[in-house]
DNA sequence: CACTTAGTTTAGAATTATTATAAAGTAGTT
DNA sequence: AACTACTTTATAATAATTCTAAACTAAGTG
């Protein structure tokens, strides 16, 4: 079981962090799934504190989030409710944005024709792209 | 005056508000100018507030700010710092972001060779790139 | 033009997301 | 087993935004 964790662990090491209890078990929470998971800090707190007798602490979650997003395992994102997402997807993707959920976009999904220039002494770091829906009327 | 004011009260009016000095003020700020501006309701409230004797007071931008913007005289955006940006410019276009600094893209400058379709029961609303810069080194 | 009313302004309180603090606890080395 | 630096936690602090209620004003009415 300590090699089932080695995953998680590790990316907590490779972010800087020990591996306490509290992190390992967010870690698994975080990357043990199939799919792309969206969530904001306060949601990942609920859900994870709901079924834990001994629950974790807010900056505890502020923390590791923190730390995992720096070493490039989250990528955070905003949308119109000044509240930051993260995702787990951490490859190059895009969005769809329909009232609040979010859902991925595969990279190959989206390809430019054209693309502008970086300004002088700029270079691209990377390309974002997000599509607003509505309901069909 | 009164005509030379006519253009940002209507706006204010087709927002379904009254055209107090204060707005007036406010929408004359926003769209008395040349070139697009981007701001924060707190960049807004300190740039006017500093040059006038009667301050408006932060109720009064926050108001403001949204019917202008629920009545799309004004676009809304997020960066990763939790706060609302707004963009004079509501044609459809794109942004540079470049260590929190917003630049305009022309909507003419990126053009698509594939997009995905918009999920069943869904149609697409808009598109936007974010085009996120670093310093070449 | 005075009157009335619904909409407005304002200061300040409340709320939400997030960050900081400092005391008590623990991982990992010695 | 002991030590030390890193963690956890509850709580306070901060920042952006929204709410509230009392004082004020635009604009329609007679």
């Amino acid at each position: 079981m300590n090699n089932k964790n080695k995953i998680f662990i590790d990316k907590l090491r490779s972010s800087g962090l020990r591996p306490t209890n509290q992190r390992v078990d967010i870690s698994r929470f975080l990357f043990n799934r199939k799919k792309t998971f969206h969530f904001t800090v306060e949601q990942l707190k609920n859900s994870m504190n709901l079924k834990r007798s001994k629950k974790i602490s807010t900056a505890t979650f502020y923390n590791t989030v923190h730390a995992l997003k720096s070493a490039g395992y989250l990528k955070e994102f905003s949308l119109e409710n000044n509240t930051s997402y993260y995702d787990t997807n951490i490859t190059s993707h895009h969005h769809f944005f329909d009232n609040g959920k979010v859902i991925d976009i595969k990279s190959d999904k989206i390809t430019f024709n054209k693309l502008p220039e970086a300004p002088k002494g700029k270079k691209i770091k990377n390309v974002e792209v997000v599509i607003r829906l509505e309901n069909n009327n």
